[in-house]
DNA sequence: CCGTACTGGATAGCACTGGTATCCATAAGG
DNA sequence: CCTTATGGATACCAGTGCTATCCAGTACGG
């Protein structure tokens, strides 16, 4: 049951055998258990490595390549749970950057993490990507003004509480680095897609009719 | 000055040529005022498009096509803001499928909705990308509890007001949807960058000594 | 008013990503 | 023992986001 050759394994994870190989290729998946020339057994932690895989590449939006690095840095030695994990995050890309922020993109960034007094390394790729995102803004004719860089910054904060709090609620085991990997990759999307539904709530609140949102209550109700 | 070739475009903007040409093609910017049979002005409007465009797919991560068919919607006829930016949001991708959610998947982002008091749409694309993304950490082998998911929906409809107010502080004009889709787009990254800074700090409060931070505090004041 | 440079526009090609398809010698299994 | 499946290598392929080439036609410095 728990052993299994690749036709099983590709069954069981609904990954087509090619992609298998793909992905034994390319390190994703470590090889089996070799049983001869050419016969491997894998066993359940290749079924959920592989399942890992595809969450991450297909709901966290990873490519093949940061899968393989950041689950390379998670297998490696490890001096300590925090340094560790700060090195698998520097790993996570945040923004396709192609833009070049200016001096002073790079200077409301360093201002905005003082001015919450959050700890920083200043070397550290978020705050360049936050000068980029800032460009970004910028550039689009849509610029963000400290109030409401203030205003984000503030209730991310929340997040970053549930966030740790995940992770010290995690067994003290082996994969509590895999956990905080797929807890922030998954998150990201996990929160932009809660955010897409708050925001219709918020949207709808301000701009229907009492009495069609009534309605509507009463329809899901009834 | 503001009436310009491509060539020019292409310095101001950061372009290359061919690249304008290939989003000409595309259809992501107006062909410029043919002033004869091969030559054609460029405005400031183009400018700004181009400069909308390249934001959207660096920083914010949309696809060419993406880019394309949104921008075409805000283009479009309209019947009240509304019902407008529902229409727009729709599509944009929110996770590139490919997992298939079971029903209680589904049945768990309704509920969630309903524990919140959302107001919400049975067929919206968003319900479902809950439920597929409900389904990718489920995968992985790191579901979320209904726990955790409320207390991060708790925390998302902070961000929801603040994207309501940001739209409503604009000048009501022809580009609020505009606006809206670039606040929505790379607000999506902003927070992502946000959420990492903030982790970075929570996981240093709770990880690092309090001299180790204190040092650290006064190298960055000192 | 002429030669060179540049233009808009069309068509073809290219690098990269994420797979598929094919082939092979070998093992499994009824 | 003969069909089928396996691991592994290599080749191929489709989609995306550009980039290069070509062309007839215009601009413009000398």
């Amino acid at each position: 049951m728990s052993v299994m050759r690749i036709a099983e394994l590709s069954e069981r994870a609904g990954v087509p055998i090619p992609t298998i190989k793909y992905y034994l290729r390319e390190g994703l998946l470590p090889r089996g258990e070799a049983t001869g020339r050419n016969q491997a057994s894998y066993g359940a932690e290749h079924l959920s490595r592989l399942r890992l895989v595809r969450a991450l590449t297909t709901v966290g939006g990873l490519s093949v390549a940061t899968v393989r690095t950041v689950l390379d840095e998670v297998g490696g030695p490890g001096v300590g749970l925090h340094s560790q994990l700060g090195l698998v995050m520097r790993r996570l890309p945040l923004v396709g950057a192609d833009i070049e922020p200016q001096d002073r993109d790079r200077e409301r960034a360093r201002e905005l993490v003082a001015r919450h007094g959050w700890f920083f390394y200043p070397d550290h790729p978020a705050l360049e990507a936050l000068a980029v995102v800032l460009a970004g803004h910028r550039e689009a004719g849509h610029p963000v003004s400290d109030a409401d860089l203030d205003r984000y910054a503030g209730a991310v904060e929340a997040f970053a509480e549930i966030d740790l709090d995940r992770l010290d609620g995690l067994p003290e085991g082996e994969d509590v680095l895999e956990g905080a990997v797929v807890k922030t990759v998954l998150g990201d999307t996990l929160i932009t897609v809660l955010r897409r539904l708050a925001q219709i709530d918020e949207s709808a609140q301000r701009n229907l009719g009492e009495d069609e949102r009534r309605a509507r209550r009463e329809m899901r109700e009834g």
